[in-house]
DNA sequence: TGACAATATAGATTATTTCTATATCCAATT
DNA sequence: AATTGGATATAGAAATAATCTATATTGTCA
C-alpha cells in the first residue's frame, strides 16, 4: 500500500513519532519529513504536535477511517489473489439492516448454516453506507438495503432489486393523526423521527452533484426532532413524544407489537427499491449466487417480488 | 495513491505498456519495471505479455476491480477532507450505549427536546470504542460508556464517572444454567454472544503495553459464537439457541420482557465504572456543561451515585 | 529551573526511480 | 524467407527521492 499512509497509520496507532519510527524501522526525521509531506498532499492538517506526541486533528481522523479501509482493502485484495491462486473458496459474510434481518434474514442463515456447518456465513447489522464501507474493503460479500439513492456511479458495485418498499409513518396510540387519512404536509407538521445516522466520512460514496439531494437529507431540517442510528431507541422517543417515526412499512407488525399505529396516508406513496448490492467483482461466484437465490427466495415467502417500474 | 497500483491501471486501460507511458508521461522501460516489480509484491503474474500489448491474466482482473476500489477511496477521501474543511459544523449530539439510553437518557432526552425545541440533540447508540471515534471526528461531543479499560491517555478526553455496574450472563428460559448458581468457568462452556464488534482499528486508542489486557478480548476465542453491533440480533440469536449474552446487568428487565433469564452467579462479579466522556476542548461551554449535569441527574434518579473505590 | 521526551531542521549519504539507447520478440506483410 | 512495425525487455547512466546522522527547538513535569 501506498507508504505515506502506511506510516500514517503507524504515526496514529502509535501516538508518536519517534513510537511509530521505532516500530516501523526508521529514524524519527524521516516519519516527520513524510508526515509533512503527507499533510501537504491531503491539503489540512493531520496531526497536533506537541511535546507528548502526535494527535489526529478531525481531518487526521477522517483519514485515518479511510486509511484503515484503504489497507483492509489491500489486504483483502492480496488475500484474494493468493487464494485464487490457490484455488480455494473465499469466506463469506452478508450484511442487513434490522428490518431485513427481522423479516427473513435471520432464518434463513439459521437454516443456512444447520446445512452448512463448515462454512458458515457471518451477518454484520448496520446502516446501509455502514455496510457499503464494508462490502467495498472486502470484509462483507453482500448486503441488503434500500437502492440508495445519489450513489455514486462506478463504485464496483451490483444491485439486485428485491422487492418495492415504502416510508409509512408511525406514532404512538391516541395520537392525533390517527382519526383519519392524512396527508404529507399535515403529517409533516408534527416532529420527525429517524433511524439513521450520516457520518462525514460517508460524504464520498455520493456524487458531489448529488449530495444535496439524497434521501437522508430530505428529512434534515430543524423539524428532525430526533435522530439516531438505533431503531430501537427510535421506537422509544416515538412511544414517549407525538413525534412521528418515519420507517419503511413492512416493519409495521413489528411496531404495532411494541405500541406504534401506522398513520393512513392519503396520498399514493413514494415507492422505493430494496435489494442486494453485491461487490460487482464477486458475481458469477457459485456460492454468492447461491446465496443470492436463497435471500431471494426467502424474501419473497414474505414480501412481493419486484417489478419493474411502468 | 499508491503509484505503482496508478500505474497497473494505466497499463491495464491502455492495454500496452507504450500507450500507458505516453498517457503518463514517462518512459516505456519505467513501466516496465514497475509492473515486474508490482507482480513480485502481489505474488502472481498479472499481465500476459505479448508484441501486441498486455492482457490481464485472471489476477490481473481481480487487482484491477480491486484497484478501481483502491482510487475511488483514496479519491473519495480527499473529498471527503476538503468538505470537512470547509466545515459544516453540526449541532450537539451525544453517544450513548443502549443501557443508559433505555434506563435514563431516553427520558432526559425527550425533556430536553421539549425545553428546547430550536436546539435538539441527535442520540448515537452504539459500543464505546466506535462513539471514541465518533467523539474524536467531531461526529458527538460526549458519549455515554463504561470507563474504557486501558485507554490511551494523550487522547484528549475528560470522564466524568456516574455510577458502578457489572457484566451479567443471559439465556433462554428452560436453560440447563437456570439451575442453580453457577461458576464463570460453567458459563464459559456455552457459546458467547456479545454485542460489540470489537474492530481493529480502534487499537490505537490502547496503550501499547495494556493492549492485550483490556475487557474486549477477554471473549475474543472460538467459542464466541456470535457477536453483532446489535443487541437486538444478539437477544434474537439466544432466544433461538443455547448461547449466553453477556451484559450490563442494569439490562435485566429489559432482556426479562423479552424472554431471556440472568444466570445467578457462584462468584461475585467484577464491577466496572460507568461515566461520560466528553472532548476536553469542549470542557466548559454551557450547553455542554449543562448536558452534563443533566444526565447526571437523572443517572442518579436510578442507579447509586458513583463514590471513589476504597 | 533543569531534565526529559518529544518534534523540527540541515546537510550528507544512500537508495530508488527514471531515462536513453539498444536488444529482443512476434506476427503480419511482402 | 526476409522485412517491417509495434510491442516488451535489459543495461547502464543520470536524476531524483528517501533516509540517516547530528543538532536545534519545544513543551511538560518535578
Amino acid at each position: 500500500m501506498d507508504k505515506l499512509l502506511t506510516q500514517f497509520l503507524a504515526v496514529a496507532d502509535a501516538g508518536s513519532l519517534s513510537g511509530a519510527a521505532t516500530a516501523l524501522f526508521i529514524t524519527q526525521p524521516t516519519l516527520s519529513f513524510n508526515m509533512n509531506k503527507l499533510e501537504e498532499v491531503v491539503g489540512a492538517p493531520l496531526f497536533e504536535r506537541s511535546s507528548r506526541g502526535m494527535t489526529l486533528t478531525r481531518y487526521g481522523e477522517t483519514l485515518y477511517e479511510n486509511a484503515r479501509l484503504m489497507r483492509r482493502l489491500y489486504d483483502n485484495t492480496l488475500n484474494a489473489i493468493a487464494d485464487q491462486k490457490r484455488g480455494s473458496e473465499r469466506g463469506m459474510s452478508i450484511g442487513s439492516g434490522y428490518s431485513w434481518w427481522t423479516m427473513f434474514l435471520r432464518d434463513m442463515v439459521v437454516d443456512y448454516q444447520r446445512e452448512f456447518p463448515k462454512a458458515p456465513v457471518q451477518v454484520s447489522l448496520g446502516n446501509q453506507l455502514r455496510l457499503m464501507d464494508q462490502m467495498l474493503s472486502g470484509d462483507i460479500s453482500m448486503f441488503l438495503a434500500h437502492e440508495i439513492d445519489g450513489l455514486s456511479g462506478a463504485i464496483g458495485t451490483d444491485f439486485v432489486p428485491l422487492t418495492r418498499v415504502y416510508n409509512a409513518f408511525f406514532v404512538r396510540e391516541g395520537h392525533v393523526l390517527l382519526g383519519a387519512p392524512q396527508s404529507l404536509s399535515e403529517i409533516d407538521s408534527y416532529p420527525i423521527v429517524i433511524s439513521s445516522l450520516a457520518e462525514s466520512r460517508h460524504e464520498r460514496f455520493f456524487d458531489p452533484s448529488r449530495r444535496r439531494t439524497r434521501v437522508e437529507t430530505v428529512f434534515d431540517r430543524t423539524s428532525v426532532a430526533f435522530r439516531t442510528n438505533s431503531l430501537a431507541a427510535c421506537v422509544d422517543y416515538a412511544l414517549a413524544t407525538d413525534a412521528v417515526l418515519v420507517h419503511t412499512h413492512v416493519l409495521r407488525d413489528h411496531f404495532r407489537e411494541r405500541g406504534l399505529v401506522e398513520v393512513v396516508q392519503k396520498d399514493e406513496p413514494r415507492r422505493a427499491v430494496t435489494g442486494i448490492y453485491v461487490l460487482r467483482e464477486r458475481r458469477g461466484e457459485a456460492r454468492v449466487e447461491e446465496l443470492i437465490e436463497r435471500i431471494t427466495t426467502a424474501c419473497h415467502a414474505v414480501l412481493p417480488p419486484w417489478e419493474p417500474a411502468e
